[in-house]
DNA sequence: GTAAAAACGATAGTTTTACTATTATTTTGC
DNA sequence: GCAAAATAATAGTAAAACTATCGTTTTTAC
């Protein structure tokens, strides 16, 4: 697979990009494209104009625009899976985990040398932008079935079991932690774009202070 | 304008749909496919159909399908600001106010006899599966400029000022309630097609309960 | 080392969407 | 009843989102 086994649903490629120099390259500027045109401005015409291929290229490993999206976010949260899993082992109490996952949410990650064709800074900024779009859909429930989300709901349920060592009788994990990491994501657009929406002033140490006041206040007894 | 006073930014529409009979028929049938298609799906050749009129009678109304869908959750907001004041009248502690903000939020409404042409539960339903595709764009900050997106930051705002009522040294007024508003969506979405993202098993209660835990906790000294 | 298989590059073509333009007809305001 | 506005009907364009074909190169198996 790849230097950190991240797993991603063999559902969300018609060819694993991971394995190959062409797959690799197409990650690779994908996440640039992406990040600099957006979502919907984004075409494979484009992304083959940059790996200098042809767009029947590109389809080789991607059904469509939307699996591609796909594929990135879920690379994403695995990932994101993978750092927190490495600093909860320095960590001791649920409460300092719970700490350190949401900084590692929302704080600018530094770029991993082992996985050069990745840049985790604009793939972060890629999910902030365009993370709802995989779901919002009407075929979520049959993408669903075929693992389309499997990232998300992972990370989701990792910080759930680690809210109940804190408070074993609080009734909502999962849906405190789906929402504390769409507000991860929405309150750093929010600071960005629509500064109304949010209290920080751009700087991302305040939505951290935000997140954190949240989610341990949540589970008070 | 129209019966309730919702007021809308003219750079939404280029011609008002609310005054005139095929506007109208043009925001009733478009709610209605939104919700049966999806956005993605809806054209505005199958909106002129099902209104018995020309792919350029839509046209005339709205530039593009972006800002009807941004016409339509504005038009939500609006409303629902209005049967808030309306509610709040009622109510005398910041408390129960709050609470019942969260209940219109979550709950399915009636429908409001007054204005035939929005069926208010399948805008809800449209608000609950678009509602984010409005301001992920690469346009955030001009739309932003010309008044797009008035209707999510003045409930916002109103929500705000109730919370310092209730803690007026609490850091994050705007920041939670974005938080809320965005949760109150996407919790309805979870819990019908990613139910593992959320703990309700379906009922709308229980995601007021959750939203409303969450916030009064959150302003708790 | 070679043959078969797989991957790739190049090109072309189809369908649909998103949008623009033009003109004739109907409706409305006064 | 006339001018102006709104609407319906039609046509057309450009780009996006695929699909198909077919040589050529590269990889893999043995």
């Amino acid at each position: 697979m790849n230097a950190l086994n991240i797993t991603i649903s063999a559902k969300l490629y018609s060819k694993n990009p991971d394995e190959t120099e062409l797959g690799r390259r197409i990650l690779s500027k994908s996440i640039a494209l992406m990040d600099e045109l957006g979502y919907e401005n984004l075409t494979f015409k484009k992304v083959a104009r940059e790996i200098t291929s042809t767009e029947s290229g590109v389809y080789r490993y991607f059904q469509n625009k939307h699996q591609l999206l796909t594929y990135l976010i879920n690379w994403y949260w695995g990932w994101l899976e993978v750092k927190m899993a490495q600093e909860f082992m320095l960590l001791n109490s649920p409460e300092d985990k719970l700490k350190r996952a949401i900084e590692l949410l929302v704080l600018p990650m530094e770029q991993d040398e082992r996985i050069p064709h990745v840049d985790e800074r604009a793939l972060q900024r890629v999910v902030v932008a365009e993370y709802p779009k995989i779901y919002l859909t009407k075929d979520v429930d049959q993408e669903n079935k075929e693992g389309y989300f499997l990232g998300y709901k992972q990370i989701c349920e990792t910080l759930s079991q680690l809210a109940l060592q804190i408070n074993p009788d609080y009734p909502y994990p999962h849906s405190l932690f789906a929402t504390i990491i769409e507000a991860a994501q929405s309150q750093q657009f929010f600071a960005e774009h629509l500064p109304r929406l949010s209290d920080s002033s751009g700087g991302r140490q305040e939505i951290v202070q935000f997140l954190i006041d949240m989610t341990l206040k949540s589970l008070r007894k």
